[in-house]
RNA sequence: GGGCGCGUAGCUCAGCGGGAGAGCACUCGCCUUACAAGCGAGGGGUCGCAGGUUCGAAACCUGCCGCGCCCA
């Protein structure tokens, strides 16, 4: 007497025909936040995994990058979580310093007010106020996509302790000399008025042009921008370059100006460029800046902050770009132009918030000296601490680390930390703590200011991994969960960000590495490969997405396509196929719960199961410990791929198909059926919940009467349901059903029409057990009275398949079809036999290698062997 | 100009030394009581080109052609 498996649960919950995620996902999302199951506590027990969000602009919305790098970091933390960690993904946002002053300054701008209109204190209340109201809508967008980050702990790079944070790094870094004050050639952009980092400009190829100016019967030199030459204070030649070597110190008159500028050999100069002469225009190109510097030269400057031509008579008060071709028409009046291209292609930068031509400008700018830190960020990396993957992008970080610039961090902006440091009436110069009282009202007497600039915007987003945690204090939090465990982001923007976390993180946590992994991936492109821009027209919004397809789909459209490093293409109508298959969840379990099936109690003992069940139980061992082990190497593509087909083929299309008999015939068998397949989609459904959380979820509940599947523990492989002999059994068994529907579809029968027919050598092939399911899956009735086979099929190991099709087999169909066959195996055996009779392969490949292609040979042999039996069964 | 990477089925991509794969698209047949957002079957690729290494190359090496990205 067995103890009955049964556990109906008569609440057990009937599910509609379709998937309608609409309406479940904003119910799960909200329970779920009600419910604290998002919240990492400091003082759990558990081993802790942090992973802090890359901080989207407080002024940005929702777009396919940010969903593709939030579905990543969920199924991580989501993972995680089953898994027993304390599991923390704390959420935020960047103030994002132009972009946000340039949204407020518009909507002034509307008004006819300019924020000097307001002064500075009432603009920055104005950006706080546009903050508060309109600022931060990607945080509800989240929401909408799913994401598991403990809202209780979301930070703002402006507020009070990150504020704090900010000046503590300021001051450190200026105690330690790591900062410095100094006049420079910086990107500047005149129209935002602010100093730019390298990063922020972004470099296109532009038409431009390229004209020779003759300076002297001696001198030509081939220039881009024409307009500098007003700043000229020398010209260059290569050292040895044999053809000018004897102009070197001399001096040539500068057209136009008058003046006298020496002729000085530089090694940076390039012989081969144009004339092989440049013009040195040190006050307006970072090049020639250097050049300056090495040969003492003066630097002049001839443009306003906002480009506009500020001396030389005529052209005082032209802007830039009118003054360009005004003074090539003066030079060209003098006959001083000796040949132009036009267009001329060239790199130019650009303002990356605005798109304005950036103006390198020399102007007295706060710098971070980067050398000492950018060398740890490198080593630590390069010693292992830190893992980037996948592996190869660890080349673009050292080629970023190794050569980088030191770091211009003022900017001439009011939206943003101000620099902490004060001016006094005698030239003092006073950087100030935290916690210490600027110098203007403690006494010191009138005549302080503080430093009118703010710090860029990644001077705080760099100390993103433990500002967020409480740093300068020494938090609980702190203590907890830094290092952070894993940094998922984009490679565009490893060099700039990341390379500052790493800096900043070694530095300020005492050498302690601010994440332990950096996975990075890559932009989301059209289906096309395209990247996405509005210029192109080929945007997609998910929430698009989401409000048609669902969360889910979204995710899982993302995650599919989440090679790691690369790329990701999407397309609606990947997002469809992805919507289809929670559909196909949904069904399986809807099929499952129709049928009682459950996750109640053990699985039934060994001896219970039916070969059917130990096979659909090896490949759920199988797949459990591939999807674990790809999610250990972040590839999130391979993940959704194996669980994708294990639930479609094996589960739905074999496993289900299968049991429907078994569960129809009832008694133990079906009992031990339904606890088998609630068992395999109760396992199933938490091995997809970190990418599909919705659908998951309220599967998994209906299915296991659990109450959520997001603390259900992960699943961990079984090795010892694995089944060799099952697996082959039913691989057996999918290949006499499939040659059976194949012969079926090419005869043109009906899938509904029965026919009868006697199979042999079952027992040979190891699968006479499962004739009935074989006859069920292939619509095959017994032979009875007056049967007479018109066709039969053999296959391999032995199994034939005489079928009664009432004499109207179409032999012309069926002599095609075993001609195909046979082309195919005679193809095999030659390439085979080839081998076989190449001495240097059975020489010196592999025992095992040969003994495959032995093997392959006699299969196909055998084949063909069968097929001409039946072709000649078939002519008689 | 320097560096990195990529060219595999119509499209987008896996595979990276031993039988050419997936999704979508395509063709044929089906409302087979979980699912037509579905079921069954099928077609389709001298793996950019040319050399080389190897018993064996889509994979490794060299060159060329084409494309992309980053930096100057």
């Amino acid at each position: 007497m067995t103890e009955s498996l049964d556990a109906h649960r008569p609440d057990a919950p009937t599910l509609a025909g379709q998937y309608q995620p609409g309406e479940v996902e904003q119910r799960r999302y909200e329970q779920w936040v009600a419910d604290g199951r998002f919240r990492a506590s400091a003082d759990s027990d558990r081993e802790p995994f942090t992973i802090v969000i890359p901080p989207p602009n407080v002024t940005g919305s929702l777009h396919m990058g940010h969903a593709l790098d939030h579905t990543m970091q969920d199924a991580l933390v989501r993972r995680k979580r089953m898994q027993g960690f304390e599991a923390l993904w704390l959420p935020g946002m960047d103030h994002a310093g132009i972009a946000t002053q340039n949204v407020v300054e518009r909507q002034l701008a509307e008004q006819g007010l300019s924020r000097h209109d307001l002064g500075r204190e009432k603009f920055v209340e104005r950006v706080w106020q546009w903050k508060d109201t309109s600022g931060g809508t990607i945080l509800g967008q989240m929401r909408r996509l799913g994401d598991s980050v403990d809202w209780d702990r979301e930070r703002f790079t402006m507020d009070e302790g990150l504020s704090r944070a900010v000046q503590t790094m300021f001051k450190k870094l200026y105690d330690d000399g790591l900062i410095y004050r100094a006049n420079r050639i910086i990107n500047w952009c005149p129209r935002c008025l602010t100093a730019l980092s390298d990063i922020e400009v972004e470099h296109t190829d532009d038409d431009g042009e390229l004209v020779s100016i003759r300076y002297s019967d001696d001198v030509v030199v081939a220039t881009t921008r024409a307009e500098t030459m007003l700043g000229d204070t020398a010209v260059a030649v290569h050292p040895d370059d044999e053809r000018y070597r004897h102009l070197i110190g001399t001096e040539v008159e500068l057209p136009l100006t008058g003046r006298r500028i020496p002729i000085v050999g530089d090694p940076h100069v390039d012989p081969a460029f144009g004339t092989g002469m440049v013009k040195v225009t040190p006050a307006h190109d970072p090049n020639d800046f250097e050049i300056g510097q090495r040969h003492d030269l003066p630097a002049l400057t001839i443009m306003d902050e906002r480009g506009v031509i500020t001396a030389h008579g005529p052209f005082e008060g032209l802007d830039r770009f009118e003054a360009r071709p005004a003074i090539v028409a003066a030079l060209r009046a003098q006959g001083r132009i000796v040949a132009e291209k036009r267009p001329y292609v060239h790199a130019v930068g650009h303002c990356s918030r605005c798109r304005t031509t950036v103006e390198p400008r020399l102007s007295l700018q706060w710098f971070v000296n980067t050398s000492p830190l950018a060398k740890a960020a490198g080593d630590a990396v390069r010693d292992g601490r830190v893992r980037i993957e996948p592996p190869e992008l660890a080349k673009r970080y050292f080629a970023w680390v190794d050569n980088m610039h030191d770091w211009c961090i003022s900017r001439q902006l009011w939206w943003g930390h101000r620099i902490p440091v004060w001016y006094g009436p005698d030239g003092e110069v006073v950087c100030v703590g935290p916690d210490e009282e600027p110098p203007s009202s403690s006494g010191d007497g009138p005549g302080w200011h503080q430093d009118e600039d703010v710090l860029d915007t990644w001077f705080s987003s760099g100390l993103w991994p433990f500002s967020t945690l409480g740093w300068p204090e020494q938090t609980p939090e702190l203590a907890k969960f830094y290092p952070t465990s894993v940094l998922v982001t984009g490679y565009d923007i490893l060099f700039f960000w990341v390379a500052r976390m790493m800096m900043f993180g070694l530095y300020a946590m005492d050498g302690k590495q601010p994440f332990d992994v950096i996975a990075l991936h890559g932009m989301v492109r059209d289906d096309h490969g395209k990247k996405m821009s509005k210029s192109f027209g080929n945007v997609v919004d998910p929430l698009d997405w989401i409000d048609r397809y669902g969360a889910d789909a979204t995710r899982f459209t993302l995650a599919r396509g989440a090679n790691p490093g690369g790329d990701v293409p999407v397309s609606e109508e990947w997002c469809q196929g992805s919507r289809n298959f929670c559909n196909k969840l949904w069904n399986a379990t809807r099929f499952a719960l129709i049928n009682g099936a459950h996750a109640v109690g053990p699985l039934p003992e060994a001896e219970r199961l039916s070969t059917v069940d130990r096979w659909i139980l090896s490949r759920l061992a199988h797949v459990t410990a591939e999807v674990d082990e790809q999610f250990e190497s972040y590839e999130f593509a391979k993940v959704c791929d194996l669980l994708y087909h294990f639930a479609w083929d094996d589960v739905c299309d074999w496993y289900v198909e299968l049991s429907k008999p078994v569960l129809a015939g009832g008694g133990e068998s079906a009992e031990v059926a339904r606890r088998v397949l609630g068992h395999v989609l109760d396992q199933l459904l938490r091995l997809l919940h970190p990418v599909i959380p919705f659908v998951t979820e309220e599967l998994w509940t209906a299915l296991t009467g659990g109450e959520t599947v997001l603390t259900a523990p992960w699943p961990v492989s079984d090795r010892a349901l694995v089944d060799d002999a099952a697996e082959a059994e039913v691989a057996t068994l999918q290949r006499v059903v499939t040659e059976v529907r194949r012969f079926r579809s090419d005869q043109g029968l009906r899938p509904t029409q029965r026919v009868t027919a006697r199979l042999d050598g079952l027992a040979g092939a190891g699968v006479a057990a499962h004739e009935p399911l074989i006859r069920s899956l292939a619509r095959l009735d017994p032979a009875g009275e007056g049967f007479q086979a018109s066709a039969t099929l053999a296959m391999p190991g032995e199994v034939s398949v005489a079928l009664d099709t009432r004499g109207s087999i179409d032999v012309a169909a069926e002599r095609a079809r075993l001609t195909k066959d046979r082309t195919a195996a005679e193809k095999e055996a030659g390439q085979a036999r080839a081998k076989l009779d190449n001495p240097a392969f059975v020489g010196k490949a592999p025992e095992q290698v040969v003994a495959k292609i032995r093997e392959r040979l006699a299969v196909a042999e055998a084949d063909l062997a069968r097929i001409d039996a039946a072709l000649e069964a078939l002519s008689s």
